[in-house]
DNA sequence: AAGTTACGCAACCGCTGTGTA
DNA sequence: TTACACAGCGGTTGCGTAACT
C-alpha cells in the first residue's frame, strides 16, 4: 500500500511557474512566512499549485539571497572536494556555498564539473604520461613542466607557475604519481588563491586538495560511493573544518 | 533556412527522516 | 511503540534553446 499523495494531482497546476504565479507566492511568503507548512500554503496563497512545488520554486529560484550566475573557482574546488569526501549530498555541500541551492550545485556538478574529470580520465586514465592539458597551460616564462618520465615518480611534486599572487590561471591542474595508480588533483585556479605557492593551513605547500587511486577517481565521476563515508562524522567535521581554515588564509 | 542533436536547467517524483499524537 | 503527516533530499525527466550539419 502505497502512501497518500500530497495533494490531488488532477487539480493542481504543473509545469513551468508563470510571472504571476512567482509574484503571488513571493507576495504572500514576504507577508506571512512559509508558515511551516507548505501544504497549505498554495491555498492560502490563491495558487493552484502543489505545497512541493512551492517550496521548491521558492527555495531554488524565489529567495532573496540566492545567487545567480557563474561559478567562481573557489566555489569549483570546495564542490571538487566536498563531493570527494561526502558524496552527492547536495543539501550539505550547498550549505558551504552561501546562496547557491542543492538543485544548482546538482545540475552544475552533472553538466561541467563531472565533465570535465571525465575529459581529465579519458586523456589520462591508461596513461603513464599525465596532462597534456598542462602542455597547454599558460604557464610563467620561468617554469617548465617536467619530462612525462619525471613526472610519474612519486616525488614529483611540482611548484605549478605563479605570479605575485600566486595565480596560475583558470585551469586544474593534474598529477599522476606512481605509475599512474595514484592520482591527485589540484584546483590551480584563479584568484581566489592569495599567498604564493598556495600555503594551506597546515603550512603544507602545493594546495593538494584530494588524492584518489585511479580506480577511486573514475568511480568518482561516474557513480555516488562517496556517500559512503557519510556515517563518517569525524571525517566530516574534519573536513569542514579544513575547508573553514583555508578559507581564513584564502581571504 | 530547416532539421537534428546536444546541452543546461527548472521542475517533478518518490523515498527517507523527523516530529507528533 | 506505532502510525501518520509533512519536510527535505537526491535522482530523473522533459522542455527550451543553442550549436551543428
Amino acid at each position: 500500500m502505497g502512501r497518500a499523495p500530497c495533494c490531488d494531482k488532477s487539480k493542481v497546476k504543473k509545469g513551468p511557474w508563470s510571472p504571476e504565479e512567482d509574484m503571488k507566492l513571493k507576495d504572500y511568503i514576504n507577508k506571512n512566512g512559509t508558515g511551516g507548512n507548505w501544504i497549505a500554503l498554495p491555498l492560502k496563497a490563491g495558487l493552484k499549485r502543489c505545497g512541493k512545488s512551492c517550496r521548491l520554486r521558492w527555495l531554488n529560484y524565489l529567495r532573496p539571497d540566492i545567487k545567480h550566475g557563474e561559478f567562481s573557482d573557489h566555489e569549483d574546488r570546495l564542490i571538487y572536494t566536498l563531493f570527494s569526501s561526502i558524496g552527492s549530498r547536495w543539501s550539505v555541500i550547498a550549505a558551504q556555498l552561501p546562496g547557491r541551492t542543492d538543485n544548482d550545485i546538482k545540475n552544475y556538478w552533472n553538466t561541467k564539473l563531472k565533465k570535465r574529470l571525465t575529459n581529465f580520465v579519458s586523456i589520462n586514465g591508461q596513461s603513464e604520461k599525465p596532462i597534456s592539458r598542462l602542455e597547454s597551460f599558460n604557464c610563467s616564462s620561468n617554469w617548465s613542466y617536467p619530462s612525462s618520465s619525471s613526472a610519474t615518480t612519486l616525488d614529483y611534486n611540482p611548484i605549478p607557475p605563479s605570479d605575485d599572487y600566486g595565480f596560475i590561471g583558470h585551469e586544474e591542474i593534474y598529477h599522476v604519481k606512481d605509475n599512474s595508480t595514484l592520482l591527485m588533483f589540484e584546483n590551480g585556479g584563479g584568484n581566489s588563491y592569495k599567498g604564493v605557492d598556495h600555503e594551506n593551513a597546515r603550512g603544507e605547500y602545493g594546495d593538494s586538495t584530494m588524492e584518489f587511486s585511479l580506480e577511486e577517481f573514475k568511480k568518482l565521476i561516474s557513480t555516488n560511493l562517496c556517500s559512503n563515508n557519510t556515517n563518517n562524522n569525524n571525517l566530516n567535521n574534519v573536513f569542514v573544518d579544513e575547508i573553514k581554515a583555508e578559507e581564513n588564509i584564502m581571504y
